[in-house]
DNA sequence: AACGTTGTTGGTCACTTGGCCAATGGCCTA
DNA sequence: TAGGCCATTGGCCAAGTGACCAACAACGTT
């Protein structure tokens, strides 16, 4: 009997691996995404599932690995949907952008700055940054290299914008924890700006195309 | 004797308690920045002082309070260093930019994005961030409004002219744990050409003034 | 010189973490 | 259908944390 009478015997399903370890992964991304990178504990995973610690073991035996597989699972979900749009290359920047300073990127933003933070102690999740931060350059400047090759975007220098434009919503991301983030102009359309400043197109047009899309 | 053979009988000195509460904080701050905030622990700064762990306890009854302070003593000091400059707007501008971007401001910049990370979970890093924050943007904003008086910054909008230039510090920072920086002319010298395109100044002026100061 | 104040000490406590293990029982295969 | 593989269980462990405590000793006061 042990040390402890073990409440009630929950019916133990066995499930397909694939599936099993897809569902780790995704809980493991939703406690990332809801209390950060720190919360994903075997334990934690395990609650959330209604099963034991050892079973996240079995499919991740060491910790850390979970976490990092979590982050980039997260990561690739939400370039997914930052890119998920169709049109002129200034509509489908526009329609990043709006993304970006939406509301409800502001969990990936956390998620973000968080792996940055950790990035400095764990090595392992510093290379998963690094490879997500290349998919999403890859991403945009697919977009931009369109927009120049149609004239949209006068920049002769397509990657340094995209880099700017990165830099520019990583910048605005860092307040994302702020508690009281004061409302300024600046704040809001600083990625706006930032882009339309790097890619020489004229003030104002993709302040126009992002409201429209708003 | 109890349970251990304590080893040497150390020469227990008495210092004044200001003194003594002053070497706490400045041991604090530097594990917050060569090892990062999560660090500081009762016993990481007793070690560093050869000192109890309890003693620690006796000036920070809340261990959290001694991490926000330290957090704070090291923003300050670092303030400091920051706009310690003499001259027009726009080499004091320069210097602070020279500094900003200046390998010896890195582990400030991990502090600072360990701080925007941490006040996600612990609202009171989140105000002395917030407070921080406030005062180098007045420190900043001086600068601007100089320049604006004397005619160098063209911009009609200073306030947020510093704020867009903050970003870009930020946004720049959030890179300082990326294992392989990789070199790129729009990542060197972003902060650069956002504080000309911010304040409105001839694409070239600010450069020339950084090159001139570095 | 005796005394009270208080800085300082080593140790303990409750708690959480990741890693580990033997036992159990569901599923697939022969 | 019988057997074996292995997914799954539940508890244990050492390590690390912040908070706490009673006793000790150095200091300033009288």
């Amino acid at each position: 009997m042990g040390a402890t009478m073990s409440t009630v015997t929950v019916t133990r399903t066995r499930k397909r691996p694939e599936e099993r370890r897809a569902e780790i992964l995704d809980t493991a991304a939703a406690i990332a995404l809801e209390q950060g990178l720190e919360r994903i504990t075997l334990r934690a995973v395990a609650d959330r599932l209604n099963v034991a610690p050892g079973l996240i073991s079995h499919y991740f035996p060491v910790a850390d690995d979970l976490v990092v597989e979590a982050f980039a699972a997260a990561a690739t979900a939400e370039r997914a949907q930052l890119f998920a749009a169709s049109g002129t290359p200034v509509q489908r920047l526009a329609q990043f952008i709006v993304r970006v300073e939406d509301a409800r990127s502001r969990d990936m933003a956390r998620l973000w700055l968080n792996a940055r933070h950790l990035s400095r102690i764990r090595p392992a999740i510093g290379e998963a940054l690094a490879a997500q931060e290349e998919l999403d350059r890859l991403q945009l400047s697919e977009i931009i290299d369109a927009g120049v090759a149609s004239g949209d975007f006068p920049t002769r220098e397509p990657f340094a914008a995209c880099v700017r434009i990165f830099i520019a919503v990583d910048g605005v991301g860092s307040y994302v924890n702020d508690t009281a983030s004061f409302e300024h102009a600046a704040y809001e359309h600083f990625v706006t700006d930032t882009a339309e400043w790097a890619l020489g197109v004229a003030p104002g047009t993709l302040h126009e195309a992002v409201s429209a899309r708003q």
